[in-house]
DNA sequence: GGGAACAAAAAGTCAGACTTTTATGTCACA
DNA sequence: TGTGACATAAAAGTCTGACTTTTTGTTCCC
């Protein structure tokens, strides 16, 4: 899954991309082409192609007689898949972790909603087979199977809710449930309700009812908020203060 | 607005890029570099730096002794700003139109509710007034008055949010916005109640009330939609069938 | 002290030679 | 007739070196 393209400019691109996003260059640092090449040993002709990646991704931006400047973390394509990547595999994973998680809360349940309207049968029964595969490998410690369902679960709702936008969210989705399991605290068998929550909700796809899959996967996405500490701070009922 | 770089290769891009939008070259078609840098009057390394650009939007992909290749739209980065802004100047910017406007419709009631949390009091008082300034501009046909204040309050509502990947939608509202009001019907001066709606929820951020601000701008894009004719298709109520 | 000419630094551009991969066609052999 | 190995060629990929252009900073003169 390592997008391990033969391309020499590519190999550069995946050592050069992850230590800017990490940091490693600060905003505002200036780096040559000439010495970039040296360093990671190819010629300028391959190094300008990498710049020209980093370029187009807003992480650098290259102006004569100056070189070539780390921009602000503000001016990142953080939409990028590749740079969701790097960041996710860097030091600020958690906190990239918590955005997508929150941008999830957001478009998943209009989305759920979208695909009880436009789902085709076939997606239909893909949903509940998957979630019926998440039921099978919800106990025992099978939790790669259990995520692979998951993850095939989500893209479908994605993909069924007929927009582009929404779709293209799949593979961020992914990405946020294998983090989830593999790197935070998930040593016990997941959540029952959460799996119930699956459930009902293909159903409610397939039934076209539209309200309760949005309801329903706003639960399942709170549930995912909550699992980050990411609480509504309740109102602060102001009785000691 | 055009992002009209220097380099020579951007010159290029600006106009290959669109030219795959716009679907000149179907899925599948093959590309070969040497061709295009005749085409275009450019040197292969410039064309090949163009190439490497398109490759990271995932608009092509490049294989040996096969050239450049075409991929599906599926395939393409779409929250990629530069593949944005290609596909609304191009012919499906009203389907474009609309799958924003759906996203619109998930990110910004869920921003609003954490930007009554989150935003600071200089944020708020920026809300207010450009909240004000749409009232002021909102008769008498001083339509790019008011659309400049819409755009302000909504990019303040996302950066207020506090998520990174919210507020990096801001340049994508302004651009459904501001294409709303350049290319859709909007003869007449703007809905007064969308324009009252938008001060309460300037309110609401101030009183850092988040049910109340997610609730309004609920309202405020589900006005949007129903400008583009999204609306939810009556149950059908089993009637005559 | 301020403005104009100048010098240098870095990216940008180009052309040409060479390498590497790989799809495809060919030919012999079963 | 089919199948495998091998040869061929086409296209991307890489490298190098020379040249151009833009921009910044300095210096020098008024």
């Amino acid at each position: 899954m390592t997008t391990q393209g033969g391309g020499l400019h590519a190999r550069v691109l995946e050592r050069l991309g992850p230590a800017i996003t990490e940091g490693q260059y600060p905003a505002g640092s200036v780096l040559r082409t000439d010495e970039l090449a040296q360093r990671y040993e190819v010629s300028r002709s391959v190094m300008r192609e990498a710049v020209r990646v980093l370029e187009s991704m807003h992480l650098v931006a290259s102006r004569r007689r100056v070189g070539v400047t780390v921009l602000p973390a503000e001016e990142w394509n953080v939409y990028d898949p590749q740079v969701i990547r790097w960041r996710l595999a860097g030091a600020d994973r958690p906190r990239q972790l918590r955005s997508l998680t929150v941008l999830r809360s957001a478009v998943e349940p209009v989305a759920a909603g979208l695909a009880a309207r436009h789902a085709t049968s076939a997606q239909c029964a893909e949903l509940t087979e998957n979630a019926l595969g998440m039921v099978a490998h919800s106990r025992g410690h099978r939790l790669e199977g259990y995520l692979r369902h998951d993850i095939a679960f989500h893209r479908v709702v994605l993909r069924a809710s007929g927009n582009e936008m929404f779709a293209r969210l799949g593979d961020v989705v992914a990405e946020v449930l294998s983090g989830r399991t593999h790197h935070q605290v998930m040593f016990h068998d997941p959540d029952p309700a959460a799996v119930t929550l699956h459930v009902r909700l293909a159903e409610a796809v397939r039934e076209r009812d539209a309200g309760r899959a949005e309801a329903l996967t706003r639960e399942i996405t709170i549930g995912a908020l909550q699992e980050l500490d990411i609480l509504d701070p309740p109102p602060a009922a102001p009785a000691g203060s």
